[in-house]
DNA sequence: ACACGATGGGAAAACGCTCTCCAAGCGTGT
DNA sequence: ACACGCTTGGAGAGCGTTTTCCCATCGTGT
């Protein structure tokens, strides 16, 4: 039965003896209207099971109640099916939980935007006509250009992450480098005497912020030189930081991995390899990932509160909406450690 | 610079020197369109920046041009800010990336939609106005309302999961059966004496078909008498279980878990209990989650191809949308097992 | 030459809504 | 009693497309 038509404005009016005009105004809440009319439109609209096309109204109020989320991963091609498998790392779920609490009780949707290398002029096209009033973006690779050709578009966006560089967006983020030292004063608080650590991609500011954090930190404990090893982000890549660090530096006794994931691949090198954790060898991981839980010895790590942050991002989205004027800001959150069994 | 007017249909055909329907034809590519003309439009297209306009395109075509992937879980009240965390589970990821796989390439869009136990009818009346043509449907609780709204309000869509009571819509499946069927041969083939079995929530079909398959195939090998406990696909009910399990039967050589986070927090139980992994006790997980890589000793499992299910679910959905009155028609994958280490 | 089917392009009517005018109705101050 | 302001509701003009007619124009077969 989904081809007989719907219900208009019109009907509802028709059926409420007043004028579109009127309608509207009730549905919307607007004016001041004769409490009895109101009264007899809300009947009309329950009688007819009117449902206020969406389309029609975007058409002339120039919204569209939709927010977009672009994943950028200008490093993988369009025609990669999966996209990396980005979307089985927790980190994206994370955030979309993130963002529908808060979108979702204003009624506002959520559309998922994946764009490659290659997509870039598209997506700005797309969301200049109405694809979304404004974009949430999460930015992978290091030097992306999307988010200052979102800033020419003038089309209002919150960054997830400090952008590489600097571009007249508002964005969240988390105080990488406070977070790096929280793990390294966790390991030297326990007397370690040779730590290491597997670090990220050089060019990504996240990673760059957890290295020097953690530099930092360590050498105000008196560790001067700490070995360190780069990784991907990936197990995979943490198996491979784990098993060259410890070849190369059999005594060490201490390992700060920048993000969990790889802390797990650590985790299995280092249990293979004989040593035991806490006991040998102390484990700091970083993001408090579904996946610091389900490791072996379960993972002390420092807490990356994405929900919250992808939160506060829809809000802020949402205000600039609102106010086109207002001023870029950023909000940094503060990690926190959680102390689990590996640190 | 976001506020000046963007070009419309109308100022191309100006540009082009032509009428606004040319240039409709042109861009949709329809009709024969004189080679010369054709030629001018795109020019003129390139030289204003023209995108066409969604909104007015959609309401007079009354398509979106839009996909809807409904997480429904009519437990969850809609007041709860993060969906009882089911994103953070690698399934929603996996089954967004195997949508995108084939959306993305032909500019559908995506949109999320959460649904708890009272958003039903609003989702119904916002999908019929143009929120999005059809719908994916992950039905994550076991008796859930939603499949048989939409096939009374007409809404084309396409379900992730057999629906626990019939209902005409089309859906893909695994055959959880067969699946479960391949861990039990596998356990049997090791030469277990004293098999047991971790299992899903006991009202959710996929969880009934592996328990049923699990039983039956243990049954051809001979082991009529498998004890069970119940988990609902958490880690956390998976130590709970299993701890259960080892209390009540100690000698139990021997596990199958409805579901790799379930079974990883088997082998962390297990181990704690100082069981070897496969050596005393042997595991296997299902789903091939990305949980399973990560496990300790690495899971071995039933691969559920989420990814391509999703992706074909997409495709049906698309199908249905050229052509309503297609049969109703399921796609069921079969289930393989992968071979790691704890099995 | 003439009629006749193609074929290509334009005018204009929707699509369903919002919102700016206006006109009416009413109360109030002088 | 009159003018004036304020509230309330209606008419109608868009918003940017698609698409249905319909009119030229052109080539072709007799």
């Amino acid at each position: 039965m989904q081809s007989q038509r719907l219900p208009t404005l019109e009907d509802v009016a028709r059926v409420a003896g007043v004028s579109r005009a009127t309608v509207s105004r009730v549905v919307n809440g607007i004016r001041n209207v004769d409490p009895q009319l109101h009264q007899q439109v809300w009947a009309a609209v329950d009688q007819t099971g009117y449902v206020p096309n969406r389309m029609a109204r975007s058409l002339v109020t120039r919204r569209t109640g939709t927010v977009a989320l672009v994943v950028s991963d200008s490093e993988t091609h369009d025609d990669d099916p999966f996209m990396g498998r980005f979307f089985s790392d927790p980190y994206f779920g994370r955030v979309v939980g993130g963002l529908m609490s808060v979108l979702r009780p204003l009624g506002v949707q959520l559309a998922l935007q994946m764009v490659g290398a290659d997509g870039h002029k598209r997506l700005v096209g797309d969301l200049r006509n109405g694809q979304a009033d404004g974009a949430v973006v999460l930015s992978l690779p290091a030097r992306d250009p999307l988010p200052g050709l979102l800033a020419d578009a003038g089309i209002p966006a919150v960054l997830i992450g400090r952008p590489a560089e600097p571009v007249p967006i508002s964005y969240v983020d988390l105080d990488n480098e406070a977070g790096a030292a929280l793990a390294a004063d966790r390991l030297a608080t326990r007397g370690c005497r040779r730590p290491v650590m597997i670090s990220g991609p050089p060019d990504v500011p996240a990673s760059v912020d957890r290295i020097s954090g953690f530099r930092r930190a360590m050498a105000r404990h008196g560790h001067a030189w700490i070995p360190q090893e780069t990784g991907n982000f990936t197990q995979d890549s943490g198996e491979q930081s784990m098993r060259a660090l410890l070849a190369a530096h059999p005594r060490l006794d201490a390992v700060f991995v920048a993000n969990d994931l790889m802390a797990l691949g650590a985790l299995l090198v280092l249990h293979d390899a004989g040593r035991r954790v806490p006991e040998d060898v102390a484990v700091v991981g970083f993001d408090d990932s579904s996946a610091a839980l389900s490791a072996r010895p379960a993972l002390t790590t420092v807490r990356h509160p994405l929900e919250d942050m992808a939160a506060e991002a829809a809000r802020m989205l949402l205000s600039r909406l609102d106010d086109p004027d207002e001023r870029v800001t950023s909000v940094i959150y503060e990690p926190t450690l959680v102390e689990r069994q590996t640190a």
